[in-house]
RNA sequence: GGCCUCGUGGCGGAGUGGCUACGCAGAGGACUGCAAAUCCUUGCACCCCGGUUCGAUUCCGGGCGAGGCCUCCA
């Protein structure tokens, strides 16, 4: 899994022409972006926990960083950059829904199915918005025995203890620890201002309130594992310590996996994404966990967070009624009457800055399906070719702004650049244009398909009946011949009601196409 | 209560101490039998009150308003 070397050159041009900048919640700051290891960069981004349909909140994380990953893939080179996005396979939400799903089935049993089937369907469904597949994509509970050696490690280094078969972090313990950094250096808060502003239920075994869960007991018919520290019940993982043990597993020394003991300062990776409500605790949690167990006192350099998401302005929730899953959107026709292309989801996605809080309508789909309807036809079937255009590049150096990058995408789409680009010595290949605009959208996963691919999927999806269509347009030919102008429009009428659009062109010549 | 975002034209949404964002919708025009599509042109803005400044939508302070986190959550 260790990169290839990088011959001579340690980064590339593009790469530092205009620096990457990158708003580091750490820091509260934009700041230029220095991988530790240009020949490494590692991205770790906190994935779905499996127990029902991601919504289409769960699918901003997925996007946003698809488009980070891209970036840094185009900056240092597809071979080096290393992203994982783990998938939560352990949590008493799962247990949950696998006791109401299936009552009848042994516990673990059931899990596996309420696991299994919602992992399939996220990644179809996160295939469908466009986005590559991470490099690594751990499930938790192929790295039990990790979290056991860090949860081991933590008490060893008196920031954990064990009550009542519970394994308990301490962040008071963690603020005496020399060299770890300060509990909630992330959200920015102090103990006293959480303590203040808590409004906890406090489990009798806890020391403190603040302190949190490592490892848990399990009931016999519950999923356990052999406990750390001598517990003689079997118990599971908290949900905090998975991404801890998940990311040093993937992306720490020698990128395989694994922690330095000898150098704690190597214990640490480039950038953690994931969603602002993930901030505190779960964010903050993972720092105290790494950056203890470790020695060291950082656990990744940048903190990213994309924005929350709304649905027609109000919140998305069940009890309010328009929760919005992935899956609908694309599958079926519940959220604005039709069904979306799963590009369209993500340029619906990628209109706001990823930071903004975004209010997800109907109306934003319709328009992105229509922009991508123009940019299809501009670019035809061609093939990307090319560099992207560097406006479009730095668009998204300058912290993702995919907002300004997408607005360089509709003036490459502008026919007058076009004709200007036709012009300009650098760009006498006329076939160039498309290309350009094609190569560039695909930095943002945009334009992934040909104009024939995404037509075809429509006219599938349509159940259009070609040749009802064929006749009544040979019908309105005649009537047009005799100048029976009211025959022609009532038949036009009535392809239109096909959802079918009819073009008469200047030859004579009458095509039609899918309506808008 | 504590912490933190945000407030831009009809809508969505960037950005900047002085110079066009961009897209959608609207208006006018070209094309058309009429349309549609397409193309050309175009109107419309920076929540309120102070301050700093030659100049503020942009910086500072206050106010009002919206949202998020502090509890499972992307």
């Amino acid at each position: 899994m260790k990169p290839p070397p990088r011959p001579r050159d340690e980064t590339p041009a593009e790469a530092t022409e205009t620096r990457l900048r990158l708003y580091n919640t750490l820091t509260r700051q934009k700041q230029p972006f220095e991988p530790i290891d240009a020949n490494a960069v590692r991205l770790y981004v906190c994935g779905p926990t499996v127990y029902d349909f991601a919504h289409i909140g769960n699918a901003r994380p997925v996007i946003v960083f698809d488009v980070l990953f891209r970036l840094l893939r185009r900056l240092y080179g597809a071979d080096h950059v290393i992203y994982t996005r783990n998938i939560t396979d352990v949590d008493d939400k799962i247990n949950a829904r696998a006791e109401r799903d299936f009552p009848a089935l042994p516990l673990n049993e059931a899990i596996a199915k309420v696991t299994e089937a919602t992992e399939r369907q996220f990644r179809q469904d996160v295939s469908a918005l466009g986005a590559l597949a991470p490099t690594h994509e751990p499930r938790a509970t192929q790295y039990i025995d990790t979290m056991r050696v860090m949860i081991e490690r933590l008490i060893a280094r008196g920031v954990a203890y064990v009550a009542e078969d519970h394994v308990l972090f301490s962040p008071n313990a963690m603020d005496a620890l020399p060299g770890a950094p300060r509990y909630g250096t992330l959200a920015h808060r102090s103990l006293d201002e959480m303590l203040a502003g808590a409004r906890v239920e406090v489990a009798p075994y806890k020391r403190d309130p603040m302190d949190f869960v490592l490892w848990k007991p399990s009931k016999p018919n519950e999923p356990g594992w052999r406990s750390p520290a001598g517990i003689g019940a079997p118990g599971r993982p908290g949900w905090h310590i998975e991404c801890s043990a998940m990311s040093m597993a993937t992306l720490l020394e020698p990128f395989g996996g694994g922690m330095r003991c000898d150098d704690p300062s190597r214990n640490v990776f480039d950038i953690h994404g994931g969603g602002i409500d993930l901030v505190f605790p779960h964010h903050e949690n993972e720092i105290a966990q790494s950056c203890c167990a470790f020695g060291s006192n950082r656990m990744a350099n940048v903190w990213m967070h994309n924005g929350f998401l709304q649905v027609e302005g109000e919140k998305m929730s069940k009890s309010l009624g328009n929760f919005v899953t992935i899956h609908e959107l694309l599958r079926t026709t519940k959220f604005g009457g039709r069904k979306w292309s799963g590009e369209a989801l993500r340029l619906a996605m990628l209109r706001t800055r990823y930071s903004q809080p975004i209010d997800w309508t109907v109306k934003a789909l319709e328009e992105a399906e229509a922009t991508l309807d123009r940019w299809y036809d501009e670019v035809g079937d061609v093939e990307a070719k090319g560099a992207p255009d560097p406006e479009v590049l730095n668009a998204l150096k300058d912290d993702l702004n995919t907002p300004d990058a997408i607005a360089k995408l509709h003036r490459l789409a502008h026919p007058a650049v076009l004709g200007a680009m036709k012009l300009d010595e650098g760009f006498l290949d006329i076939g160039h244009a498309p290309a350009l605009l094609k190569s560039s959208a695909n930095l943002l996963g945009l334009l992934q398909q040909t104009r024939s691919e995404r037509q075809a999927v429509a006219l599938s999806e349509a159940k259009i009946d070609t040749t009802e269509i064929n006749a009544i347009i040979a019908e309105r030919v005649q009537a047009r011949a005799t100048l029976n102008w009211a025959e022609s429009d009532r038949l036009r009428d009535r392809l239109a009601t096909l959802g079918v659009a009819i073009k008469d062109n200047k030859d004579g010549v009458t095509t039609w196409e899918l309506k808008r």
